[in-house]
DNA sequence: CATAAAAGTAAGTGCTCACTCACAAATTTA
DNA sequence: TAAATTTGTGAGTGAGCACTTACTTTTATG
């Protein structure tokens, strides 16, 4: 059984996402969730309240994708899943992030820098894999990452797998 | 002599850039250019025209930057000239590719794909320097600068330098 | 210099916004 | 089962929104 809770969260989600956090009112929400508008400030006190708990359902799934490249031992692995990842973030939890990114640019503050620890796992790999600039090199490759994300998530396609190729090759992966 | 016009046409372009175009009002835009509110609406018709207006104004620089390695015949120059294009970015303009990154993500509508044209250039250059794949280098180079682009503008710093002269070997380039 | 056009403003307009309040129904607990 | 707590709602509320109107001042023009 689905919560009005849940729906509320499941609206937010979808609508700020779509429309933006400053341009999607509550009263959208509540209409969208089948709810009253009131629901939405007895559960999460005000809006912003709403935006953070949808934030803090999506940091699992966030977690997860990161913790699979963490752990990984192999160096090979490391830059093998990284650069997998934009590629799956299409299909999968694609509406939590489409918000990551707006949110990104629309709301600066709430935006602490959550791909440290991956910079610096792929730092690490690149300098196991004997590169001269490994920092650069993970750098150069998130930068890739990002933009390639950002481009996916604002609806432009591309050939998933004709790109998975080119990278695999040109950093020699299996 | 700076016209009231123009006052407001800098006032939208600050405001929209740093804060939204959803969330910034016509009243804020007023105050900032210490002009009455409705002399927004007798110059430019309503909000949107005003964002409009700013568009076609930034346009000139976008075309200026971008007709410099369009018109480039030596395609290492090519790829020279755009690997710069970001540190450039930084602190020329810099208000308005804030606005434009932020407009893509808050108003998708208004956002054809204005990199095409460079990178057909760019897979050109790809092409008679002998890359395997040309089109595939010309996207991921894209891709990494918009990337690149994205970081620098939401003020992540990194060393200019060190990233230019890590790129130019990465391209055997000068 | 008279007149028309352009530039500028103060004071609204109706509407939507996030949010509150008083109260009712459902659920939990004693 | 009675009382207390939680979940839910409809009907507001003031504030801010984009925008209009009626009017004045400045500038350009014949």
């Amino acid at each position: 059984m689905v919560t009005k809770k849940e729906l509320i969260l499941k609206s937010g989600l979808e609508l700020f996402a779509t429309e933006g956090y400053t341009a999607t009112s509550t009263n959208k929400i509540a209409q969208k969730a089948g709810v009253s508008e009131s629901l939405i400030f007895r559960h999460f006190y005000n809006k912003e309240g709403l935006l953070k708990a949808i934030f803090e359902e999506g940091e699992q799934a966030f977690k997860a994708l990161y913790s699979n490249i963490i752990e990984e031992k192999d160096p090979m692995m490391v830059v093998a899943k990284t650069i997998e990842l934009p590629l799956d973030l299409a299909t999968e939890h694609h509406e939590f992030w489409r918000l990551q990114f707006r949110l990104k640019w629309e709301l600066q503050h709430m935006n602490p820098d959550k791909t440290k620890p991956l910079i610096e796992k792929l730092t690490e790999a690149f300098a196991k894999l004997n590169y001269k600039s490994p920092a650069q090199e993970a750098r150069f490759l998130s930068c890739y990452l990002e933009g390639l994300a950002s481009q996916t998530l604002l609806g432009g396609a591309f050939d998933e797998k004709e790109t998975k190729a080119f990278l695999f090759s040109k950093y020699n992966l299996v």
